[in-house]
DNA sequence: ACCTCAAACATTTTT
DNA sequence: TGTTTGAGGT
């Protein structure tokens, strides 16, 4: 057996084997930062650290388990089993629902995800009576969010003149108020949002120290990973949990920087260095991902931004082929050039659909791509935008679960009160929630003891309310008793949500029934793997409200083209990659202005958009481009012109207008001559998109289409040596079955194999 | 209380 | 372009 080490370079060995003390590890894009992570822990569990006292937080659910796995193969799966491996959010929800009671919460407490804390933010307005346009629901919750994350509480914040100062120049001065009323209610609906988990477990290892000493002692090695992203609480948290063995790891890269939107701080990179004085540094500069061509001009990009820690990125890749940067008429043809260029590379190199990634900087511009895909049955995967658990749909019934388990849940209650109808409108409800405030009760308690309050209800109504009250109280007992798929289905069918969807046979009503028999057979399935104690439906809930779609199991997407966001793509990596839209005021976004600080964080953006590569990177952008409604004029974005001449080569696409038929869609490309293009025809020739570069039209491919015949040696330039079994059809259609060495049967087009005939 | 239709509005990026 | 909100009718 290999020593397990051997796969690592000597700087990937010092990270991963210098295991006493603070280590800061620089790492550049590509660098292996995952293998030094995964092969660090590993080496701790073969130093016979014990699983148990390794805490390593990822930057998402999803590389966690893969890194779980990775570990798994090399030290075998009983010695990794104890492993704490998560995000932030998830390991500290694990932790905040362990110590609840420290807290005043319930173990079972719900995670508001950010249209409930809009959604209960929106009530507070209403109910104080504010104007709604002086505070808009989504940028209080943002301020609140960003006050937590810097450890603002209500009280500091109420305490501070230079706050209170900037909220009556804004004329907001109501601010304060809301922000504590917001806390309260969540207190009282036993909620906490996304930053009350960080928030919170800090609170809790401050305000009690045998809780922070268990925890000290139990994390005695802690690993970091994207430490660039981390905000300000989630850096004094790991600064308290580190305090008492200092065996942290950190691992990052300020040129990948790109959450500073939500609160995350270079500056806790910079910290580090003096909160542990004595640390060791570790510098990834070897790129192993992409072309020479791709590392440079990513480097030629980031080297526009002035904040940043020197480093060289290097690679032995070998140079590859230049990036190609093409200008569009629209946005639809953007999504056409995209699609065809798809389709050309995978007939050209026998490529799957999975190597390809299309990226873009806002949501919003998936729609003509995908339309675009759709149109030319390429099979796709998009993530983000809607995911499965923000549908509507999903989102009403899994209401019904968190009520069952926690009835204090104000933002569920007001879902589903009303849903499917039963006559309880919007004045009852109003009523009910009067009644709430006065007697600083939950909305669940007053509905309970109806009788006994003074409210003004008709009796009719009442009925209503109480027999919706007897049906969640039933459903309450069923989920402590009852494995969770067994109450799921209950609540589905006796609510009647099942029955309202089933009925619905509009498009719309079928596909949203079909997603609600998805979400049951995934309560199933995890009840057919949890363990036996914890197979109810209140574990199913646990961690719902912290999954994202990325995290679900890969089953369906097995090659597939994926779209996403250039956030979303941080830490992956595809052969082929498109990164559309390059427009000033999309990307570099118009949010971004002329402000240094957020324009380099687009640039950053661009730099990990770009880093993605393995060995084609593509470039584009559009002239007109449909928003809200209308057309709007774009200029190239300004960071197409920081990119390095050397590497780039620029083309211009006159598609045939909006003909769809696919054989008629092909581009009909013209270069555009450029300084570097006409100074250097000699440069690697690049696998071009045009019809004219087709092999067709090359002097090999000539030759192939014509003279190739049965029993032939031929060679292909990925395949190797191979012997041709039989042709099949005629002109540019013609194909060969050919027999390659140690490969295997392959059909080729010969319009696109490179095939050279041999004998 | 509920439904329907027209007008207004909206888009960074995410745990 | 799609979704959400508000007015008005039943």
């Amino acid at each position: 057996m290999n020593n397990y080490l051997d796969n690592l370079n000597s700087e990937q060995r010092k990270a991963a084997t210098h295991i006493e003390g603070p280590i800061m590890v620089i790492a550049g894009a590509g660098s292996g930062k995952t293998r030094v992570l995964t092969y660090r822990i590993a080496h701790l569990l073969k130093q016979g650290v014990s699983a148990f006292n390794i805490l390593s937080l990822t930057f998402t659910n999803k590389a966690a388990k893969e890194m779980q796995n990775r570990i798994e193969e090399i030290v075998g799966e009983s010695k990794a089993i104890n492993l704490w491996m998560g995000t932030f959010h998830s390991t500290f929800s694990k932790i905040l629902r362990f110590e609840s009671e420290r807290l005043n919460y319930p173990t079972n407490f719900t995670i508001y995800d950010t249209d409930d804390s809009k959604s209960l933010i929106k009530t507070i307005i209403k109910e104080l009576g504010l104007d709604k346009e002086i505070y808009k629901p989504s940028f209080i919750r943002n301020k609140i969010s960003s006050l937590k994350n810097n450890f603002i509480t209500v009280e500091k914040y109420k305490n501070s003149l230079e706050l209170n100062q900037q909220d009556k120049i804004a004329k907001r001065t109501d601010f304060g108020k809301i922000y504590q009323i917001y806390t309260k209610r969540c207190e009282k609906a036993a909620a906490m949002d996304f930053d009350d988990l960080l928030l919170k477990t800090y609170q809790l290892l401050e305000n009690h120290s045998d809780i922070l000493l268990k925890y000290q002692k139990k994390f005695k090695y802690i690993l970091i990973d994207e430490y660039q992203d981390t905000n300000h609480i989630q850096y004094l948290i790991i600064k308290k949990l580190a305090a008492l063995n200092e065996n942290i790891c950190i691992v990052g890269d300020d040129a990948q920087s790109i959450y500073a939107f939500r609160g995350a701080n270079i500056q806790n990179i910079l910290n580090f260095k003096i909160d542990y004085p004595d640390y060791t540094t570790c510098k990834l500069e070897q790129n192993y991902r992409s072309t020479s061509t791709i590392v440079n001009a990513a480097n030629s990009i980031i080297k526009h931004n002035e904040k940043q820690i020197k480093k060289v990125v290097w690679t032995k890749n070998k140079t590859g082929d230049k990036i190609l940067i093409t200008n569009t008429s629209s946005d639809n043809d953007e999504g056409r050039l995209v699609a065809n260029t798809i389709i050309e590379i995978q007939k050209q190199n026998q490529e799957n659909y999975k190597n390809f990634a299309i990226l873009y900087r806002t949501n919003a511009q998936s729609r003509a791509l995908e339309e675009s895909l759709r149109k030319r049955n390429i099979s796709y995967k998009i993530y983000g935008g809607i995911s499965f658990y923000q549908r509507k749909e999903i989102k009403d019934l899994l209401a019904y679960y968190r009520l069952c388990i926690n009835p204090n849940d104000e933002e569920a209650f007001k879902r589903i009160i009303n849903y499917p109808t039963r006559g309880i409108g919007t004045t009852t409800i109003q009523n009910l929630n009067i009644a709430a405030n006065r007697y600083e009760k939950s909305i669940w308690e007053i509905i309970n003891n109806l009788d006994d309050i003074d409210i003004k209800i008709n009796q009719g109504t009442k009925n209503k309310i109480q027999e919706f009250a007897t049906m969640i109280n039933n459903f309450i007992i069923n989920a402590t008793q009852k494995n969770a798929y067994h109450t799921a289905e209950e609540i589905a069918k006796e609510t009647g949500v099942f029955n309202k969807l089933y009925t619905d046979k509009s498009p719309e009503g079928v596909s949203k029934f079909e997603n609600i028999q998805e979400l049951l057979n995934g309560i199933k399935d995890f009840e057919k793997n949890a363990d036996l104690g914890s197979n109810k439906l209140a574990d199913f809930m646990q961690d719902v409200a912290l999954l994202t779609d990325q995290d679900e199991e890969t089953k369906y997407d097995t090659n597939k083209v994926t779209l996403m966001t250039v956030h979303a793509a941080k830490g992956l990596e595809f052969p082929y990659v498109f990164v559309v839209g390059l427009e000033e005021n999309l990307f570099p976004s118009m949010m971004s202005g002329e402000n240094q600080e957020s324009l380099e964080e687009e640039r950053r953006l661009f730099y990990v958009a770009i880093t993605r590569a393995k060995i084609r990177l593509f470039l584009s952008y559009a002239k007109t481009r449909f928003k809200w409604g209308q057309f709007t004029e774009s200029k190239m974005s300004r960071f197409l012109n920081e990119l390095d001449e050397e590497y780039i080569e620029k083309q211009e696409i006159f598609l045939e207008k909006k003909d769809y038929k696919p054989y008629k869609i092909y581009p009909k490309v013209k270069l555009v001559k450029t300084k570097s293009y006409s100074n250097n025809l000699k440069s690697i020739p690049s696998k071009k998109l045009t019809k004219v570069n087709t092999v067709e039209n090359t002097e090999i491919g000539r030759n192939t289409l014509n003279k190739i015949r049965n029993g032939m040696e031929v060679k292909h330039n990925k395949f190797g040596k191979g012997k041709v079994l039989n042709i099949s059809g005629e002109g540019s259609n013609k194909k060969a079955t050919v027999f390659f060495n140690g490969i295997g049967q392959k059909n080729l087009l010969l319009k696109f194999a490179r095939l050279e005939i041999l004998s």
